[in-house]
DNA sequence: CACTTGACCTGTCCGC
DNA sequence: TGCGGACAGGTCAAGT
Protein backbone atom coordinates (compact mmCIF):
# COMPACT_ATOMS: atom_id res chain seq x y z
CA UNK A 1 0.00 0.00 0.00
CA UNK A 2 -0.24 2.77 0.22
CA UNK A 3 2.39 4.74 2.62
CA UNK A 4 1.19 7.91 4.42
CA UNK A 5 1.22 10.39 1.57
CA UNK A 6 -1.31 7.47 -0.58
CA UNK A 7 -3.15 7.51 2.65
CA UNK A 8 -3.17 11.15 3.34
CA UNK A 9 -4.32 11.44 -0.36
CA UNK A 10 -7.07 9.25 0.02
CA UNK A 11 -7.93 10.64 3.53
CA UNK A 12 -8.34 14.16 2.25
CA UNK A 13 -10.26 13.34 -1.22
CA UNK A 14 -12.51 10.68 0.53
CA UNK A 15 -13.35 13.25 3.54
CA UNK A 16 -14.30 15.96 0.81
CA UNK A 17 -16.59 13.13 -1.01
CA UNK A 18 -18.48 11.42 1.31
CA UNK A 19 -18.56 13.49 4.27
CA UNK A 20 -22.32 13.75 5.74
CA UNK A 21 -23.22 11.49 3.11
CA UNK A 22 -25.62 8.78 4.16
CA UNK A 23 -24.84 4.80 4.08
CA UNK A 24 -28.07 2.82 2.72
CA UNK A 25 -26.61 -0.29 2.37
CA UNK A 26 -22.94 -2.29 3.23
CA UNK A 27 -22.33 -4.59 0.69
CA UNK A 28 -20.09 -7.49 0.57
CA UNK A 29 -18.46 -9.33 -2.67
CA UNK A 30 -16.37 -11.62 -0.95
CA UNK A 31 -16.77 -14.60 0.85
CA UNK A 32 -15.92 -14.79 4.72
CA UNK A 33 -13.70 -17.71 3.83
CA UNK A 34 -11.88 -16.41 0.94
CA UNK A 35 -11.88 -13.22 2.88
CA UNK A 36 -11.10 -14.01 6.39
CA UNK A 37 -10.48 -10.61 7.98
CA UNK A 38 -12.72 -8.84 10.02
CA UNK A 39 -15.31 -7.60 7.90
CA UNK A 40 -17.71 -4.53 8.12
CA UNK A 41 -20.76 -6.33 7.80
CA UNK A 42 -24.75 -5.22 7.21
CA UNK A 43 -24.56 -4.13 10.58
CA UNK A 44 -26.72 -1.98 12.53
CA UNK A 45 -24.25 0.48 13.52
CA UNK A 46 -23.23 1.04 9.63
CA UNK A 47 -26.93 1.29 7.68
CA UNK A 48 -28.41 4.07 8.05
CA UNK A 49 -25.46 5.82 9.77
CA UNK A 50 -23.96 9.19 8.40
CA UNK A 51 -20.39 9.93 8.18
CA UNK A 52 -18.86 12.06 10.46
CA UNK A 53 -15.32 13.17 8.90
CA UNK A 54 -12.34 10.68 7.84
CA UNK A 55 -9.40 10.67 9.84
CA UNK A 56 -6.34 8.72 9.61
CA UNK A 57 -3.00 8.09 12.10
CA UNK A 58 -0.58 6.70 10.48
CA UNK A 59 -1.44 4.24 7.57
CA UNK A 60 -5.10 3.48 8.99
CA UNK A 61 -8.20 5.55 7.77
CA UNK A 62 -10.54 6.17 9.94
CA UNK A 63 -14.47 6.74 9.12
CA UNK A 64 -15.92 7.96 11.67
CA UNK A 65 -19.95 7.25 11.87
CA UNK A 66 -23.18 9.11 13.12
CA UNK A 67 -23.36 6.05 15.08
CA UNK A 68 -20.54 6.41 17.33
CA UNK A 69 -18.67 3.76 15.52
CA UNK A 70 -15.39 4.21 13.22
CA UNK A 71 -14.66 1.85 10.11
CA UNK A 72 -10.88 1.55 10.17
CA UNK A 73 -9.25 0.53 7.01
CA UNK A 74 -6.37 -0.95 6.63
CA UNK A 75 -5.01 -0.63 2.20
CA UNK A 76 -1.76 -2.92 2.96
CA UNK A 77 -0.42 -3.43 -0.43
CA UNK A 78 -2.71 -3.55 -2.57
CA UNK A 79 -6.12 -1.99 -1.22
CA UNK A 80 -8.29 0.74 -2.86
CA UNK A 81 -10.90 3.37 -1.54
CA UNK A 82 -12.54 4.35 -4.48
CA UNK A 83 -15.39 6.60 -4.61
CA UNK A 84 -18.24 6.56 -7.38
CA UNK A 85 -20.63 9.12 -7.74
CA UNK A 86 -23.30 10.74 -10.28
CA UNK A 87 -20.30 12.34 -12.01
CA UNK A 88 -17.89 9.24 -12.15
CA UNK A 89 -21.14 7.22 -13.45
CA UNK A 90 -22.34 9.37 -16.29
CA UNK A 91 -19.10 10.70 -17.94
CA UNK A 92 -19.34 14.13 -17.30
CA UNK A 93 -16.35 15.29 -15.25
CA UNK A 94 -14.92 11.88 -14.86
CA UNK A 95 -11.24 11.80 -14.00
CA UNK A 96 -9.76 11.74 -17.48
CA UNK A 97 -6.49 9.85 -15.85
CA UNK A 98 -8.63 7.64 -14.13
CA UNK A 99 -7.32 3.81 -13.54
CA UNK A 100 -10.82 2.91 -12.68
CA UNK A 101 -13.58 2.06 -15.12
CA UNK A 102 -15.86 -0.23 -13.87
CA UNK A 103 -16.75 -0.89 -10.22
CA UNK A 104 -17.74 -3.03 -8.77
CA UNK A 105 -14.92 -5.33 -10.16
CA UNK A 106 -12.90 -8.90 -9.68
CA UNK A 107 -11.05 -7.19 -6.68
CA UNK A 108 -13.89 -5.75 -4.97
CA UNK A 109 -14.69 -6.54 -1.35
CA UNK A 110 -16.75 -4.41 -0.10
CA UNK A 111 -19.65 -1.39 -0.84
CA UNK A 112 -20.61 0.91 1.00
CA UNK A 113 -23.86 2.56 -1.05
CA UNK A 114 -25.11 5.94 -0.13
CA UNK A 115 -28.55 6.75 -0.40
CA UNK A 116 -28.40 9.29 -2.89
CA UNK A 117 -26.86 6.04 -4.94
CA UNK A 118 -23.28 7.02 -4.44
CA UNK A 119 -21.50 4.54 -3.43
CA UNK A 120 -17.54 3.61 -1.77
CA UNK A 121 -15.96 0.74 -3.26
CA UNK A 122 -13.21 -0.89 -1.33
CA UNK A 123 -11.33 -2.98 -3.75
CA UNK A 124 -8.16 -4.97 -2.59
CA UNK A 125 -6.36 -7.14 -5.37
CA UNK A 126 -3.97 -9.17 -2.88
CA UNK A 127 -6.30 -9.06 -0.31
CA UNK A 128 -3.88 -8.21 2.37
CA UNK A 129 -6.22 -5.09 3.69
CA UNK A 130 -9.03 -5.00 5.91
CA UNK A 131 -11.96 -2.92 7.28
CA UNK A 132 -13.20 -3.33 10.75
CA UNK A 133 -15.81 -1.68 13.24
CA UNK A 134 -14.70 -0.36 16.31
CA UNK A 135 -16.43 2.03 18.77
CA UNK A 136 -15.22 5.59 18.20
CA UNK A 137 -14.20 6.13 21.77
CA UNK A 138 -12.47 2.75 21.37
CA UNK A 139 -9.85 3.48 18.44
CA UNK A 140 -7.56 5.11 20.47
CA UNK A 141 -7.38 1.76 22.53
CA UNK A 142 -6.57 -0.22 19.84
CA UNK A 143 -2.97 -2.54 19.74
CA UNK A 144 -2.39 -0.73 16.65
CA UNK A 145 -2.71 2.64 18.08
CA UNK A 146 -0.93 2.25 20.80
CA UNK A 147 2.04 0.90 19.55
CA UNK A 148 2.80 2.92 16.74
CA UNK A 149 5.29 5.89 16.66
CA UNK A 150 4.48 9.28 16.39
CA UNK A 151 3.42 11.60 13.38
CA UNK A 152 5.83 12.38 10.88
CA UNK A 153 4.66 15.64 9.91
CA UNK A 154 3.28 16.76 12.86
CA UNK A 155 4.85 19.96 14.82
CA UNK A 156 5.48 17.87 17.64
CA UNK A 157 7.83 15.25 15.71
CA UNK A 158 10.83 17.60 16.21
CA UNK A 159 14.57 16.57 15.40
CA UNK A 160 15.06 15.61 19.16
CA UNK A 161 11.82 12.91 19.00
CA UNK A 162 13.51 11.71 16.02
CA UNK A 163 16.84 10.67 17.46
CA UNK A 164 14.79 9.26 20.74
CA UNK A 165 12.82 7.10 18.81
CA UNK A 166 16.24 6.18 16.89
CA UNK A 167 17.80 5.72 19.91
CA UNK A 168 16.02 3.18 20.88
CA UNK A 169 17.18 1.25 17.92
CA UNK A 170 20.62 2.03 17.82
CA UNK A 171 22.15 -1.39 16.79
CA UNK A 172 19.66 -1.52 14.17
CA UNK A 173 19.75 -1.40 10.55
CA UNK A 174 18.45 1.85 9.65
CA UNK A 175 16.37 0.84 6.96
CA UNK A 176 14.52 -1.95 9.09
CA UNK A 177 14.12 0.84 11.45
CA UNK A 178 12.48 3.14 9.27
CA UNK A 179 10.08 0.39 8.07
CA UNK A 180 8.82 0.05 11.77
CA UNK A 181 6.18 1.84 12.41
CA UNK A 182 6.61 1.69 16.37
CA UNK A 183 9.70 3.77 15.36
CA UNK A 184 7.85 6.73 13.53
CA UNK A 185 4.73 6.00 11.64
CA UNK A 186 4.26 6.25 8.04
CA UNK A 187 7.29 5.14 6.12
CA UNK A 188 7.26 2.34 3.86
CA UNK A 189 9.66 1.04 1.27
CA UNK A 190 9.67 4.58 -1.58
CA UNK A 191 9.86 6.81 1.26
CA UNK A 192 12.39 5.11 2.71
CA UNK A 193 14.65 4.55 0.15
CA UNK A 194 14.05 8.49 -1.14
CA UNK A 195 14.61 9.51 2.57
CA UNK A 196 17.88 7.62 2.84
CA UNK A 197 19.23 8.73 -0.61
CA UNK A 198 18.34 12.20 0.04
CA UNK A 199 20.23 12.11 3.27
CA UNK A 200 22.97 10.30 1.57
CA UNK A 201 22.61 7.25 4.04
CA UNK A 202 23.72 3.72 3.34
CA UNK A 203 20.87 1.84 4.01
CA UNK A 204 23.07 -1.32 5.21
CA UNK A 205 24.40 0.84 8.21
CA UNK A 206 23.25 0.25 11.76
CA UNK A 207 21.92 3.16 13.48
CA UNK A 208 25.06 4.15 15.38
CA UNK A 209 26.89 4.12 12.78
CA UNK A 210 25.39 6.99 11.01
CA UNK A 211 27.16 10.81 11.87
CA UNK A 212 24.71 13.34 13.84
CA UNK A 213 24.77 15.38 10.82
CA UNK A 214 23.41 12.63 8.17
CA UNK A 215 20.69 11.97 11.12
CA UNK A 216 19.73 15.59 11.08
CA UNK A 217 19.18 15.47 7.00
CA UNK A 218 17.68 12.71 7.29
CA UNK A 219 14.81 13.54 9.58
CA UNK A 220 14.21 17.13 7.56
CA UNK A 221 14.27 14.58 4.34
CA UNK A 222 11.92 12.32 5.71
CA UNK A 223 9.40 15.49 6.16
CA UNK A 224 9.91 17.12 2.82
CA UNK A 225 9.81 14.15 0.90
CA UNK A 226 6.35 13.03 2.61
CA UNK A 227 4.87 17.08 2.48
CA UNK A 228 6.25 16.76 -1.21
CA UNK A 229 4.80 13.66 -1.93
CA UNK A 230 0.91 14.37 -0.55
CA UNK A 231 1.54 17.52 -2.91
CA UNK A 232 1.89 14.91 -5.53
CA UNK A 233 -1.17 12.59 -4.72
CA UNK A 234 1.16 10.24 -3.78
CA UNK A 235 3.26 7.34 -5.63
CA UNK A 236 1.48 5.21 -7.98
CA UNK A 237 3.87 2.02 -8.68
CA UNK A 238 1.03 -0.50 -10.19
CA UNK A 239 -2.02 -0.24 -7.71
CA UNK A 240 -2.94 3.00 -5.53
CA UNK A 241 -5.58 5.43 -6.59
CA UNK A 242 -6.90 7.87 -5.08
CA UNK A 243 -10.67 8.46 -3.95
CA UNK A 244 -11.14 9.68 -7.17
CA UNK A 245 -9.63 6.67 -9.31
CA UNK A 246 -6.59 9.08 -10.32
CA UNK A 247 -2.93 8.16 -10.23
CA UNK A 248 -0.30 9.75 -7.82
CA UNK A 249 2.28 11.87 -9.29
CA UNK A 250 5.21 11.32 -6.96
CA UNK A 251 7.34 8.52 -8.49
CA UNK A 252 7.74 11.26 -11.44
CA UNK A 253 9.53 12.69 -9.31
CA UNK A 254 11.52 9.79 -7.31
CA UNK A 255 15.02 9.84 -6.92
CA UNK A 256 16.01 6.45 -6.24
CA UNK A 257 12.81 4.62 -6.37
CA UNK A 258 11.29 2.30 -9.09
CA UNK A 259 14.56 3.70 -10.78
CA UNK A 260 17.40 1.00 -10.95
CA UNK A 261 19.73 1.30 -14.01
CA UNK A 262 19.00 4.97 -14.26
CA UNK A 263 21.17 7.63 -13.73
CA UNK A 264 21.78 9.38 -10.20
CA UNK A 265 20.14 12.78 -9.98
CA UNK A 266 23.28 14.15 -8.06
CA UNK A 267 26.33 12.30 -9.39
CA UNK A 268 25.00 10.34 -12.50
CA UNK A 269 25.86 6.98 -11.36
CA UNK A 270 23.46 4.31 -12.21
CA UNK A 271 21.01 4.03 -9.21
CA UNK A 272 21.10 0.09 -7.98
CA UNK A 273 18.53 -2.04 -6.45
CA UNK A 274 19.34 -5.25 -3.98
CA UNK A 275 17.16 -6.99 -1.31
CA UNK A 276 17.97 -5.56 2.25
CA UNK A 277 16.20 -6.13 5.14
CA UNK A 278 13.65 -8.31 3.15
CA UNK A 279 12.73 -5.37 0.71
CA UNK A 280 13.68 -4.18 -2.76
CA UNK A 281 16.14 -1.58 -2.17
CA UNK A 282 17.57 1.40 -4.31
CA UNK A 283 20.73 3.13 -3.78
CA UNK A 284 23.31 5.48 -5.36
CA UNK A 285 26.18 2.96 -4.82
CA UNK A 286 28.00 6.42 -4.89
CA UNK A 287 26.37 9.10 -3.00
CA UNK A 288 25.51 7.01 -0.31
CA UNK A 289 28.71 4.68 -0.15
CA UNK A 290 27.17 1.40 -0.57
CA UNK A 291 29.41 -1.71 -1.54
CA UNK A 292 26.95 -4.82 -2.47
C1' DC B 1 14.82 -10.19 23.73
C1' DA B 2 15.81 -8.32 19.02
C1' DC B 3 16.14 -9.31 14.52
C1' DT B 4 15.07 -12.11 10.37
C1' DT B 5 12.14 -14.98 7.70
C1' DG B 6 7.84 -16.78 6.06
C1' DA B 7 3.02 -16.24 5.40
C1' DC B 8 -0.95 -13.95 3.93
C1' DC B 9 -3.05 -13.47 -1.68
C1' DT B 10 -3.26 -12.33 -6.63
C1' DG B 11 -1.28 -10.61 -10.72
C1' DT B 12 2.46 -9.57 -13.71
C1' DC B 13 6.76 -9.90 -15.73
C1' DC B 14 10.92 -12.24 -17.09
C1' DG B 15 13.62 -16.13 -18.62
C1' DC B 16 13.73 -20.65 -20.55
C1' DT C 1 2.51 -19.10 -26.29
C1' DG C 2 3.41 -21.76 -22.09
C1' DC C 3 5.15 -22.49 -17.58
C1' DG C 4 7.84 -21.78 -13.28
C1' DG C 5 9.76 -18.55 -10.30
C1' DA C 6 10.57 -14.10 -8.48
C1' DC C 7 8.63 -10.06 -7.10
C1' DA C 8 5.20 -6.26 -5.63
C1' DG C 9 3.83 -0.35 -1.78
C1' DG C 10 2.54 -3.87 4.61
C1' DT C 11 2.28 -6.23 8.74
C1' DC C 12 2.06 -10.28 11.74
C1' DA C 13 3.49 -14.63 13.72
C1' DA C 14 6.87 -17.80 14.15
C1' DG C 15 11.61 -19.07 14.17
C1' DT C 16 16.70 -18.16 15.24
Amino acid sequence: MPELPEVETVRAGLDELIRSKKIKEVKLYDSPKSWPNDVVSTDKFVKDSSILKVRRRAKLLLIDLSSNYTIAVHLKMTGQLVFVGEESRFGAGHPTDSLIHNLPDKSTRVELKFDDNDSLFFNDQRKFGWMKLVPTPEVDNLDFMKKVGPEPLDDSFTLEVFKERLARRKKSNIKAVLLDQTVLAGLGNIYADESMWAAKINPKLRVNEIPDQKIVKLYESIREILAFSIQAGGSTNKNYVNAKGERGKYLDFANVYAREGLPCKRCGEPIAKFKHAGRGTHVCLNCQEVEL
